[in-house]
Parts: C-alpha cells; sequence; structure tokens
DNA sequence: CCTATATTTCTAGTAAGATAGAAATATTAG
DNA sequence: CTAATATTTCTATCTTACTAGAAATATAGG
C-alpha cells in the first residue's frame, strides 16, 4: 500500500541523524557524497552511520555506486518529490478550495 | 534547532496511522474534522487516537478548536509547507544546479 | 603477499514508541 | 442533578529503533 511506503520514508527523514545524511546529499547535489565524507562532516561512528545509510537506501531516498575504494551515495529527489506530493495529494477534495 | 523542529515533524508524519489522521484532514481541508469523525474514519481505538492526535499537536501539525462537546481538528498547511521545503533547502548548492 | 583505506556486519545495551483496555474528565441536554 | 456523548489520561505490555565498539570484509597500491 502507498500509504505504508510514504510513512516509512517520512519516517526514516524523522530521524536527526538521517535528516543531516539526506540534506547533506541534496546539497551535494548529483555528484553525491562518499560514506567517508559524510562521516567527516557528521562525525557519526562508522557503524552508526552505515546502519542509517542502509535504511536510507531501503526506502529508496539514496542509491549509491563504487568508485574504486570509495562508495557514493546520491539522493534520489524523484523519491522525495514523490513522498512529498503525497502529503498535499487530494487536498480540500471535501471542501472547496484548491490549495490550503 | 531547526533541523530538529522537522525532523520531529517527519518522524510523526512516518507513522502510519499519524499519516492516515493528517491526510484525513487535509483531504477534510480548512473545516478539519473531529476526534469522533477521525475515529469512525480510521476504526482506531479511542486511546490510540488520542495518544497520536497530541503528538501531531505538539509538532504544530495540526491545532483544535472545541464546538461544544466536539473537539475539531484543523490541518496547519503552513506547517506542513515549510517542513516541506527544509528537504529541498540549498538543493545542490555545492554544484551547478538549478533543481534536482 | 602485505598494508592501508573504506565500509559493513555482528553484537548488545538502552531508550523510545505503539497499542489499547479501563477509568476519568468535560460538556451538553433534559 | 442525571444521563449521554466526546475525548483524554492512566497504566501496562510489547515491539522497534538508536547507538556504538569490535571484528570482519572489500578494494587498491606497493
Amino acid at each position: 500500500m502507498k500509504e505504508e511506503i510514504i510513512a516509512n520514508r517520512l519516517a526514516e527523514l524523522g530521524n536527526i541523524t538521517r535528516l543531516r545524511i539526506f540534506r547533506y546529499l541534496v546539497k551535494a547535489g548529483h555528484k553525491g557524497a562518499s560514506v567517508g565524507d559524510i562521516q567527516a562532516e557528521l562525525a557519526v561512528p562508522n557503524s552508526t552511520l552505515s546502519h542509517h545509510i542502509s535504511k536510507l537506501l531501503r526506502v529508496g531516498l539514496i542509491k549509491q555506486h563504487r568508485d574504486g575504494r570509495t562508495l557514493y551515495c546520491l539522493p534520489q529527489y524523484e523519491i522525495l518529490d514523490e513522498t512529498i506530493a503525497f502529503l498535499r495529494e487530494e487536498c480540500c477534495i471535501n471542501e472547496n478550495c484548491q490549495k490550503g
């Protein structure tokens, strides 16, 4: 069910550490950032960071690609946009307005 | 810190029951819906529902106003929009693009 | 092969959240 | 005041999530 998928994504973004990770990647843009970069930026222990990254991966908010020893994380803007759009979907359909 | 405020809101929306409550209110529009309406719609026990509503209230995603015995819940669209906007803020500033 | 770098997995302790029954409170109507 | 309706609070149980140290794996360079 779509509602559950959206809730899962929002829940992942609802953790302060993951929100920081994700925003760091959004700022980084399409080139993304390596796990090591994120760790240096946020000063989170590697095991903790890895755990959070895997959760963001699981719900599709980020993807990864390897370049040598370095794993790059890339934000998935379409997934973010879909998630955001869902919150506004059918806004005020039981009323007569176009937007809140 | 703003990041924490946003994370808290997203975390509240990240629970399936609260997401349903919130979306029901968004659909209802500016007139909102009563706690009883929500309960009838979602078939959640009253104590559970009350707990979830208080969490949405706490982070400002909804407000309430009483009319006799009935408590109406109203979605706070500006808070939602601010939350959404934060996720896109400073997108790609470390790159050269305008939007993902 | 050996070493260094990059990241994940294992493991475990601790804290927080979800759920709901039952009782309590609040409001209105008669 | 009494009864009915609307909603919250209390209490408890159960599950899930966060955190991080230590060990393991993966990749590349010499």
